[in-house]
DNA sequence: CAGGCGCACTAACACGTGTAACCTGATGGT
DNA sequence: ACCATCAGGTTACACGTGTTAGTGCGCCTG
């Protein structure tokens, strides 16, 4: 492998020289474009060539001609990621590539504006997140003519793709399972970090509505600070007040560890003095003491589920989007 | 909002004809092209249609036609992602959007030849990440004429990017701080994650060297599986042994975690019985029982400084990539 | 043997952009 | 009076690809 580089791009100019076809013929091969007739021969002349020389089309020329690139960009929330987003990630891009697209991430960011920066550098086919793009974004993804936007920006924060799988489902879920076990005071653990203020408002909704459900009072919504002294000051509050919760739906596993470390330094433990319910399954749930009952879902599945259900959209099928929650089941330890 | 999309694309054709100027007047207007005379009332008028017409450039055609795209590929790591990766990325791309570049991130999958797939459809201007590249991809990089690759694929996997910040300096710096405790027998105990093992060998690797440094005997390493009773029986294992460890460097917090688990379950606690030093700082880690000491690094910091080392390289100058421990700190607790 | 027809292939255009080269008046210097 | 210069533009080409509209040519058929 020599320093020095030429530098020159392989193109099917050169692979139409070498085979002494001309530029059209090979383009047919590669694509295999429908009525045309092609020899044989001519096919493994022309597939042969273009190995040899290690051609590969370039991209943007491909996507200018055609209008449309074969890209679908995902963006990754930036709220702690466990495993399951990668393989939530993965599942999906196999998938799309399927299909013949290809997936890009992009983390999130505070500022806006970089989401619709990075449609206007990729003129992506689709795009795709879980929670509503800020309008500013919205525009610029317009502007790119982008085909595909999920969730879609008209949907209302409470019906959208976001709401039914990742916090409305959840929620409900934690809710029954508590109220399975007998409880019938249960409280909602909020994160006071307000870049997922609208997720954590979701899966407490949620939670409300199987407590309404089940005839019992609305959960009482309280933010949990993620430090020791902050969340063992939230259970003693809730143990001092009038109708003290006996369960509690954290938003997330985090939340749920911090409050049974604030439990532990008050001296009380889960289930006994206060039962506690996360969500996502992280990898140290099973590590807390007592080992977390959690939510998890199969988002593998949903990766896929959801990619499927944007490839029909893409194909111009109006699609609804509510998934069903598939595979998101609980995950029975000890805290509740 | 009309339902109705024309889907025609906004060109600089279009603001052309509006200001009724020639299309490449509006082009160097919009890229402010030095050497070139444009009284400030034509600029106002050309910047005030495109406004109004809200174009923008088709970054593709930009792409064919200046032979580079202003694409950056990281390609993220499927082990479990820290809020810390979030912020390395958003740092990283902050960086290299001041220098007009963007940035799209890529989460690694199992199946090779993916990232290969998306640097043929993207045509970035670098790709970095790490740790190193399967050769297949490197090969597709390669013939996609991606201009740097980092880390760089002919070096060796003792020295490369992933070696010098995420791997060795870590597990230094996990030996340093036990060996200034007072500890002198000390073991690393590694996932048995086949999909971390260079990066877990690294990491051990780094502990090794401090204990060689202090004229101590090497660290045994023991795989640690991640459920409770595995990590006790691997707690049990070393108390058993002639020269049982006093200390124990985890390969991150998760495998921390678990060790504090598994020694919660045989009556033991930490430092006393075992003192246990973990790496990434995870949200979780504070939680624990006892709260666990771990390795912090700042790696917003980090994403910053390598994005400047991957901006001077792509300008051409030979740089070296051994990255400064930046921020790289210990985060003392209970457990060590 | 003229005409029609499928085969194998090619010439030429379009996509949207950046830029080098050229053009046209007006002005200034000698 | 004449050339040089310069502001303020325009024309034309290149980038690499996909695709439409042909173009010869051999073969079959009436």
């Amino acid at each position: 492998m020599p320093a020095k580089k030429p530098a020159r791009r392989v193109t099917s100019t050169d692979v139409a020289r070498e085979t002494g076809l001309s530029r059209a013929t090979v383009s047919f091969v590669l694509n295999d474009t429908p009525n045309q007739s092609i020899p044989q021969a001519t096919r493994q002349r022309v597939l042969e060539a273009a190995a040899r020389l290690g051609y590969t089309p370039y991209a943007p020329a491909r996507t200018l001609r055609s209008g449309r690139s074969d890209l679908i960009v995902c963006e990754l929330p930036d709220w702690p990621q466990s495993p399951t987003m990668a393989e939530f990630v993965d599942r999906a891009g196999e998938v799309l590539a399927e299909a013949g697209y290809t997936l890009v991430t992009h983390v999130h960011t505070d500022r806006p504006g970089g989401l619709g920066r990075l449609c206007a550098a990729l003129a992506p086919a689709a795009v795709f997140g879980m929670r509503p793009f800020p309008p500013q974004d919205v525009e610029a993804m317009r502007r790119a003519r982008v085909g595909v936007i999920l969730p879609p920006p008209q949907a209302g924060s409470g019906d959208d793709l976001g709401a039914s799988v990742w916090t409305t489902g959840i929620g409900r879920m934690q809710a029954e399972h508590l109220i399975a076990k007998g409880h019938t005071r249960i409280a909602c653990a909020l994160p006071d970090d307000p870049r997922v203020s609208d997720l954590s408002a979701g899966r407490a909704a949620g939670a409300a509505q199987a407590c309404a459900d089940a005839g019992l009072p609305a959960p009482a919504r309280s933010p949990v600070p993620l430090d020791i002294d902050g969340a063992a000051g939230v259970v003693s509050a809730w143990r001092a007040s009038p109708d003290a919760p006996t369960a509690v739906c954290a938003y997330n596993d985090e939340v749920a560890l911090a409050l049974l470390a604030g439990m532990r330094r008050l001296g009380l433990s889960a289930p006994g003095d206060l039962a506690v319910i996360g969500a996502d399954d992280i990898p140290a749930a099973r590590f807390a003491a007592p080992p977390l009952t959690t939510i998890a879902l199969d988002s593998g599945d949903l990766g896929a589920h959801l990619a499927r259900a944007l490839l029909r959209t893409l194909d111009g099928e109006e699609q609804d989007l509510t998934l069903a929650p598939h595979g998101v089941h609980v995950v029975e330890r000890e805290s509740a």
